[in-house]
DNA sequence: GCTCATGGGTCTACAGTGTAGACGTATACG
DNA sequence: CGTATACGTCTACACTGTAGACCCATGAGC
């Protein structure tokens, strides 16, 4: 009930994306909301359960008000998929949040549901479905963690200095891309990409039953 | 040189096998070596210094010691796939630190070269193998991840349960694949269908120059 | 042989963390 | 009225990472 705990939640919001997540301490939280430390402890079990609180908020913010049902399964896993990068980028602190904590709360159970009925709609046999819905949003997740946590672009190190550590014999793939590996890359266009090979993937897993 | 600093990640490897990451303080470290919490800073310079030290001593060990010559691309990728996913196995704290560090160490570049000739043996046109490298990595150290950190495996909740949380008219998807949803899941089973699958779009992307 | 730098280690101290436990108070209901 | 319940405060404890000063053994150069 009480918005209380609502409010709690969405201060540490505020917090970490403002000051990271690492940011996000009782003290400084309390201090937000105007509060004693331990009041805190009165709407939220444990730091860990504020953690999940926190993106429990997410995920609902992360769903589609209502899902259309104009719309194609390729569509609808688009979507899906843009809304959970744009949630990440957002907030970049979320993105390894949402591989620790499992999709326990009705919002992800949502989520996930989302995809069920897209893959059944694109014809994929039924015992494969779970399988693929992992391998799917495994791959977004993964992909909006990568970006937010900076794997996919290492640090100030250009490509040529990375490089340079090890002898250019011991890396004939690194010498071949060169002039492919220098280009800035644009990880919009990439993700729309990668999501057509998946959707291609999902099609090749309908038409073999 | 000294050997003094493989000695103290090693204990430090040690300490998060037993007890997990979070147990891996610098006091708890210093015990384990028989030295002054101080003693460490004088090898290690951070606290996340010592965490990058420690991803570093894993990549190592994921790597093989000679690209054998005589397998073919597919598996090569697999052997890789196989490496990375036992990594987190036999360490679960490790796999979302793979998401955080960017690939900048000697090995890791390695571990990316790899994958780029498996991807040009393959015949993917070179514009395209960056693209694809970061597709793959991103989904085999994602259902690792997954996989260590329970993603896959939400709890002691039972998915009748967790189901039960909504009203069954908004899960069209669960109710549909409910005889699919109660059985266990063979992960390495689904880890080696899921890395066929990619393959496959690999085998696509060739495809189409 | 004496000096001096250097690498490795120790001790103390500080500011910060999550949280257990006891205590207070204000509102709502019998 | 009394009493339960929700909410908040205060204190205290056991941790955390790490800055700063100091110590001592070794080996090189004069």
């Amino acid at each position: 009930m009480s918005g209380r705990r609502e409010e709690i939640l969405d201060a540490a919001l505020d917090i970490a994306d403002e000051h990271g997540l690492e940011a996000v301490s009782m003290r400084a939280l309390a201090d937000r909301v105007g509060v004693t430390p331990m009041a805190l402890y009165r709407h939220v079990k444990d730091k860990s359960a504020l953690l999940d609180g926190m993106i429990g908020r997410l995920l609902t913010a992360l769903l589609p008000a209502r899902t259309p049902e104009d719309q194609t399964w390729e569509e609808r896993l688009g979507a899906l998929g843009h809304a959970c990068r744009e949630v990440t980028r957002r907030h970049p602190w979320a993105a390894h949040l949402l591989f620790s904590r499992p999709a326990v709360t009705p919002d992800a159970v949502r989520a996930v549901d989302i995809v069920y009925t897209a893959l059944i709609d694109a014809g994929v046999p039924e015992s494969q479905v779970p399988r693929l819905e992992r391998l799917v949003s495994t791959f977004v997740i993964g992909f909006a963690a990568s970006e937010a946590s900076g794997r996919f672009s290492p640090g100030t190190l250009d490509p040529r200095s990375r490089r340079g550590q090890l002898p250019d014999e011991e890396l004939p793939g690194h010498r071949r891309l060169a002039p492919y590996l220098d280009l800035p890359v644009d990880l919009t266009a990439e993700f729309e990409a990668d999501l057509e090979d998946i959707r291609a993937l999902i099609r090749a897993a309908a038409g073999r039953p």
